[in-house]
DNA sequence: GCCGCGCTGTGACTGAAGTCACTGCGGCTC
DNA sequence: GAGCCGCAGTGACTTCAGTCACAGCGCGGC
C-alpha cells in the first residue's frame, strides 16, 4: 500500500513497526491538490496533522484588508499543522498548496496514541515544532527591527544560499515567485519589492532580469544588512 | 526538601513518583534573581529549562540599536525555554527578571529520560510549546498588519480584561511599567506609546492620569480597532 | 533642601511604508 | 489578430514610524 511506505520514510515514524504502521495507514488519507487550493484556514478546528509527500505548502496569516503574510514553506517530508494536534485549538493560520501537491492526513486521534506508546515520536515533533518557534522568532525579530529593504536583502542572500548557482559574475538564481509572493514573504506589498529591487540594481549590488536575479556584490550586500542598526 | 514541593505542584510532573522527583530534584537548582537580572543571553547554549517559582520573567529579543521586543512574561508555574531543551540549538532570545524572582533549573541531561518514560510530559510540553507558537503568530499577525495604534489599543484591552477593575464611569487598571517597557511589548519606542495615550485620551476613548488607565469608551476602541482594516 | 536620575510629554523633522492610479508588457484564448 | 488578464514598473502623494532635542516632573538619597 502506498500509504504505508509513504509514512515508514517519513523519520518521525521511523520507531513503528509494520502492524502499527498499517493501523495508522488504514486511518490517514491521501489528499491530492491543485496550485493555488486552500488546506485549511485561519480558526478551523484542528483534525489532525498534515504529511507533505510531493509539492509545496505554505502557512500564511491574512489580514482583513487581504493582505498576506508567509509564516513558512513546507516541502516534501514536513509536517504541517503539528500543534494544535496537542492542544487542540483551531488552526493559528491557514494553508495553501504552491504547486500541484500531495498530502498524508493523520487524523488526531491515533497520533496520542502513538505518541505515549513511543515516546521518541513525541520527542521528534518536540523538535520539529522548536524548529518552527526559532523560525517565528526570526520573523518577529525582522518586522520588528529592520526595513523592507534589509529583509528583502536578508531574503535574497538566503535564497542565494539555498538556490543559487555560482557563475563568474556572481551567484545566480531566480525568485521562484511573483513580487507579489515575495512580499507576502517579507511583509510588505509588491510596490516596495519591485521599487527596492529596482533600487539595488541601480546600486549595482544585483542584476535583475525579469525573475532571474544576478547578486554580483554579495558582500556589498552583507555590509549594508550589518551596517543597518 | 523545597525543591521537591515546588516540582510536584507543577502540573507538567504530576506523573512522577516520589522517588522520580526526589531524583530530578537533586540535580535541579534554584535560582534567585533581582529585578532586571539576566537569566540568559540569545545565543547562548541551551542547557536545560526553568521553572518560575515566584516572580515574573520575560523573554525577549533585542536589537543591535538596542531596542527590545518582548515575546513573552511569564509568571509563577510556568516553564521558560522548553524548546531548545529539545533540539539542542542556542536559545533563540534572551530573558530577564521582571521583579524579584525564583527559579527552578532543570537540566537537559534527565528530562530527556523522564520525557520518554513518561510519554504524558512530553505530550504537555508539547500543549505547551503549542500555545507559545499561537502566542508568536498572533505578535507576528500585529506587527505585519497593523500600526501602533491599534496594537496599543489591543494591548490596553488585553489588558483591562486581565487585570482591569469595573468602575462607575468603565474599566480602571493600571499600567504595569514605563512607556518604555510597553513599547517593547508592542514593537516600537516610547515617545510613540507617549503620543498615543494622548490621542485616545484626546478622543475620549480613555483617561489616562499617570500609569493609571481608565476606559471610559471600551466600545468605541473596539469600533476603532474592527474598522482598521 | 538640593541634586541627580529616570520617566514623561512634545515639537520639529526625516525618512520609510503604503496607497492610488496609470502604463506597458507578455502570454493566452477565442 | 483582437481582446483579456496577470504581472511588473513608476510617479505622486499621504500617512506613519522613528529620531533628536529639550523641558518638566517626581522621587529618593545625601
Amino acid at each position: 500500500m502506498k500509504l504505508d511506505e509513504a509514512l515508514r520514510s517519513n523519520p518521525l515514524f521511523a520507531e513503528l513497526d509494520a502492524l502499527e504502521l498499517a493501523a495508522l495507514a488504514q486511518r490517514s488519507a491521501l489528499r491530492h491538490c491543485e496550485a493555488g487550493a486552500l488546506l485549511f484556514s485561519e480558526g478551523d478546528a484542528c483534525q489532525g496533522l498534515f504529511i507533505v509527500l510531493s509539492g509545496r505548502v505554505r502557512i500564511f496569516k491574512i489580514s482583513p484588508g487581504g493582505r498576506e503574510q508567509v509564516l513558512t514553506v513546507e516541502g516534501p517530508g514536513a509536517t504541517v499543522a503539528e500543534l494544535p494536534v496537542f492542544d487542540g485549538g483551531p488552526y493559528p493560520a491557514s494553508a495553501s498548496a504552491v504547486e500541484v501537491s500531495e498530502l498524508l492526513f493523520l487524523p488526531r486521534t491515533g497520533l496520542h496514541a502513538i505518541c505515549l506508546e513511543h515516546p521518541q515520536v513525541a520527542l521528534k515533533l518536540l523538535k520539529v515544532v522548536g524548529g518552527r518557534l526559532r523560525k517565528l522568532v526570526g520573523i518577529i525579530e525582522e518586522l520588528s527591527f529592520t526595513t523592507v529593504r534589509h529583509r528583502l536583502i536578508a531574503w535574497l542572500l538566503r535564497e542565494a544560499k539555498a538556490h543559487g548557482k555560482n557563475t563568474a559574475r556572481g551567484v545566480a538564481f531566480s525568485l521562484g515567485a511573483s513580487h507579489q509572493e515575495l512580499a507576502a514573504h517579507i511583509g510588505t506589498v509588491r510596490e516596495l519589492v519591485s521599487r527596492n529591487l529596482a533600487r539595488l540594481q541601480a546600486q549595482s549590488f544585483i542584476e535583475v532580469n525579469g525573475r532571474e536575479i544576478l547578486i554580483t556584490d554579495q558582500a556589498g550586500l552583507e555590509a549594508d544588512l550589518a551596517s543597518a542598526i
